[in-house]
DNA sequence: GTCTATACGAAGATAGAC
DNA sequence: GTCTATCTTCGTATAGAC
């Protein structure tokens, strides 16, 4: 086979056992059992774990980048454009139910063993974060636009950690619709007064 | 040494170190060195890695509790009890922004590792949930006091999520005020029309 | 109860044949 | 470009002396 696509097979692979185990749980042998490769031969793609975990960042940036471009793409407004955003948390249910939010649980790793590609890892949090401030600012938030963007993100990653912890899929369901409640009372200049200010949680 | 408070030093260095460093990448050299103790001498107190890991499990449990005891103690109000809850970013904000949160990182990882204790690590957030609810519940919530508790739960692990991508201490500073924001907004049967229905998020 | 010494296996990494 | 065989390190776990 090719070197680039045997490459691009295995990094798919890490792609996903880093996600489904962790990066330290999952060893050579393991993807290049799911790849169908040998252990050795293993080392003329990738010469040490870190390597591989840099092309695996890589290709979710990759991705990433991508699935940002096709949501700015396919919605009309910036509110629509967020949630696509907030729809993540149930396109992925089943796999954040099991394994919670892959950038998320990726950093923790990171950080607790001070890997030098922690920060790496968080530029996947930046591609979000900054996407979802350009949207704001479209919406007429400016002034709290990163902040705004920083909040979504945060709630996003609060739901995937429950939802691995408990596997409720209506927990995941009510606080996807909190979100989009809380993205319509995010319009700039509401009429005063007319609406209820206090709008049940739930 | 007693072979109590030998074992009970072994707890408290998993616990610390688990947290630092996770679950598997601790190994028993690590923890017997952290204690003073020999590789060997380790085994007489704990047989296995798992039954560590229950032990270390079973003593956040009862840290927890005391500490929930203590804030049900020492608050007068709800509100404020439920503002215990929310300081604990800003109280352990220098190890949240290295670690993250204890018990999400923990949930995490055995979640991945389909450990067998990934359910009693999840018992830690269920003390909190319910404790929460208890306390929405005294607040006249009793309806969705349990949709209240886990949505402050769910805020409490993103913001700690992305404090540890992020290290940014006025994120958090941030997020704890439009927690109190939130909480405040929570008190049941508000004068209506009297306050602006979008307060500012930062 | 604590120690040293060691068995055993898993995982990262390398060498060299094909 | 892929294989088998092997090296090395590290981590779990055990044996037995003190």
């Amino acid at each position: 086979m090719v070197a680039a696509a045997t490459r691009q097979q295995i990094v798919e692979a890490a792609d996903r056992l880093f996600y489904e185990r962790g990066f330290e749980a999952t060893s050579f042998a393991d993807i290049a059992g799911a790849v169908g490769l040998s252990r050795g031969n293993f080392y003329y793609h990738f010469k040490t774990k870190d390597e591989l975990l840099d092309a695996v960042i890589t290709h979710r940036l990759f991705k990433t980048k991508s699935m940002l471009d096709v949501w700015e793409a396919n919605a009309e407004t910036p509110e629509e454009r967020i949630l696509s955003f907030v729809n993540l948390l149930v396109v992925n249910q089943t796999k954040i139910m099991a394994y919670g939010c892959p950038v998320g649980t990726l950093c923790n790793e990171l950080a607790k063993l001070d890997h030098t590609a922690k920060d790496r890892a968080a530029e996947l949090f930046n591609l979000f974060r900054h996407w979802l401030s350009h949207q704001f600012i479209a919406l007429g938030r400016e002034a709290d636009a990163d902040a705004l963007a920083m909040h979504i993100l945060m709630r996003s990653q609060g739901v995937a950690t429950l939802a691995a912890a408990y596997h409720d899929q209506f927990f995941v369901q009510n606080e996807v619709e909190n979100m989009c409640a809380w993205l319509a009372a995010q319009r700039p200049e509401p009429p005063a007064l007319c609406r209820n200010p206090f709008p049940p949680l739930v």
